[in-house]
DNA sequence: TTGTAAGCGTTATCAA
DNA sequence: TTGATAACGCTTACAA
């Protein structure tokens, strides 16, 4: 019979590889169980033996092996993000308060970037049983039985997303600061036909941003026009404007589901002769730090996203110590931010 | 005697929590090594015995358990990357490019920021049990000794890091094209007196830029001015352009550390009265999207930072399948744009 | 092609 | 306070 497992390697000098916390307990004289115990819960430990193992687990560069005590202690110590990609200030921003949430709970965070890859699905899936709980951007696009699925598996939330069944879906106010925006076009710049750039069909935020925008036209008794597909890139915004100065688009007043592509319609039709705002006035959404420095300055949406993401990695922490958790309030507000390029003086 | 393990649980119905691989053996009627082949190896199990271990996997939403899998396995299917924080384009495009050659070997990524962090070192520690290799970014201000360490266990790079002993070393070419544009602003230019803003002490990076400059006042027989000490910030920017227009500073020349920095002064010199490029030309590194949206555009530095993430994460990948693998080219060519704000028409 | 069983390196329970 | 040991859920020789 193989000799049970602690004696499995008596007199064994050091082996190749890390060192384990059998090497440790081996040099200190003493089990195991009590070098563990010297690392999670000292105070359990007598003076002169936590010392004497701490001076074993310095010397010999002792890290535990992070798989085989997720699989004792039945956590993994992490949290999973899942976004599209990570352009522009607002994924960065939403991760950066993530991982601070996460870090605060000694949790480590493991981001998957699903755009432009086929088998997101699968990764996706792979990444459920590597985590304690995983937080989805609506924008990822993974399906929405795949977020169910793993979802009976382990917490899940959506940031930004469709209201799911079951899965909490926390984001930036949208609707009512579209609105309002709107609005400022409408009737304090006295704007007779606004276009709305962005597919709504891309991102929940988006299509939530154009309600808001129909909202607004509704409110003053006139009707919204469709939206004009665009992709939130830069080549698209150029497209824009070129389609507008060609004649191909009508309007006074363009409002573009965010800055890189306002930045961009800004930047074309300034090259084209067209004078913003004058013209034309031109909106984004996310106020990146471009937004600023720009000329004119761009009419814009701040949000609050280092908060939201932190808001989130709070939420998949709070849950996972009680599941019965209260929800907390799943939406942050956000400012309307003028300046020039909406014809503010 | 406990029975074996594979016979713990005869007969035992659905358990609590996520399915197990026993629970698909069980429910498939095979062994759960055959249930493990079908995962890894699909072709050593024959096909009738697959179709029917696949539909209990589906049906019962099953995924393997990573830590699991990872002790068993000898393997995280991780890799670490330590960033000092995520604002800007860099640490982005270096993370994207990261983790798609991360992705590519089936690796995920688990994400370290350390800024306005006390106890990095111990999160980089910990972190070091969870990852098969670990990319540290020079400006993560990580102990030496701790890279040092962690490089006696796992493969460890570093990114626009100083040269460590052991420890490879990836980076953008940084001296060569700040002595380009250094010269730029002097012979093309006519400028006389050059400033350079930035602290190279806190980022190797930063370090080889004013080397640059510094050797194309020597190329010259001229002498460089001590670096102006800031931080790679908005408000340092703003610091920067007030003790100029207050005549704390003197120059006609300003080459900033980084786009943010430069942009910010810029704006503020601007504010100030200060004419650029006229009275004091202005020059940024990174590319930013703003640096081609303001007015005057910003003369800059490109860098191919996702390719480097992408780099990096191919030679981690690389190492640990071959330790003999040869390393690969350590730098990435950079190139100047130049705009407007040099004195460039 | 499939099954058996020995690890993988921890944590945690229980007894001493 | 410490030690012995089962358990965590897999992978992977080796055997059948």
């Amino acid at each position: 019979m193989t000799p049970p497992r602690h004696q499995r390697r008596p007199g064994s000098g050091p082996r190749p590889g890390p060192a384990t916390i059998y090497a440790v307990a081996e040099e200190a004289g003493v089990s195991i169980a009590t070098v563990s115990r010297v690392l999670s819960s000292p105070d359990k430990v007598s003076e002169r033996t936590r010392d004497r193992v701490i001076e074993v687990i310095d010397r010999l560069n002792y890290v535990p092996h992070g798989a085989a005590r997720s699989l004792a202690a039945r956590a993994h110590e992490a949290y999973g993000l899942v976004l599209p990609e990570l352009r522009g200030p607002y994924y960065a921003e939403l991760l950066t308060g993530f991982e601070s949430a996460a870090a605060d709970r000694g949790a480590s965070v493991v981001v998957l970037l699903t755009l432009d890859r086929p088998t997101a699905d699968l990764a996706v899936r792979r990444l459920a049983g590597r985590v304690d709980a995983m937080a989805f951007m609506g924008g990822a696009r993974v399906d929405p039985s795949t977020v169910a699925a793993i979802g009976s598996k382990v917490p899940v939330v959506q940031l930004a997303g469709v209201d799911l069944d079951g899965v909490e879906n926390y984001s930036t106010e949208s609707t009512d600061s579209a609105r309002t925006l709107t609005e400022h076009l409408l009737v304090d710049h006295g704007r007779r036909r606004l276009l709305f750039v962005g597919s709504p069909a891309d991102a929940p935020d988006v299509r939530r941003r154009y309600e808001g925008f129909v909202e607004a036209h509704a409110g003053l008794g006139r009707e919204a026009a469709p939206p004009v597909a665009a992709e939130l890139s830069e080549s698209a915004g150029q497209e824009i404007a070129r389609a507008f100065s060609a004649g191909e688009l009508s309007a006074d007043g363009l409002v573009c589901a965010n800055d890189e592509l306002a930045l961009a319609v800004m930047r074309g039709l300034g090259d084209a002769g067209v004078d913003v705002p004058a013209d034309v006035a031109v909106t984004g959404w996310d106020d990146w730090m471009a937004a600023r420095y720009v000329a004119p300055g761009l009419t814009t949406v701040r949000q609050p996203v280092r908060d939201l993401g932190r808001l989130v990695g709070e939420r998949l922490g709070g849950v996972l110590a009680d599941p019965e958790a209260p929800e907390p309030v799943n939406w942050l507000p956000t400012s309307v931010v003028l300046r020039r390029s909406c014809g503010c003086p």
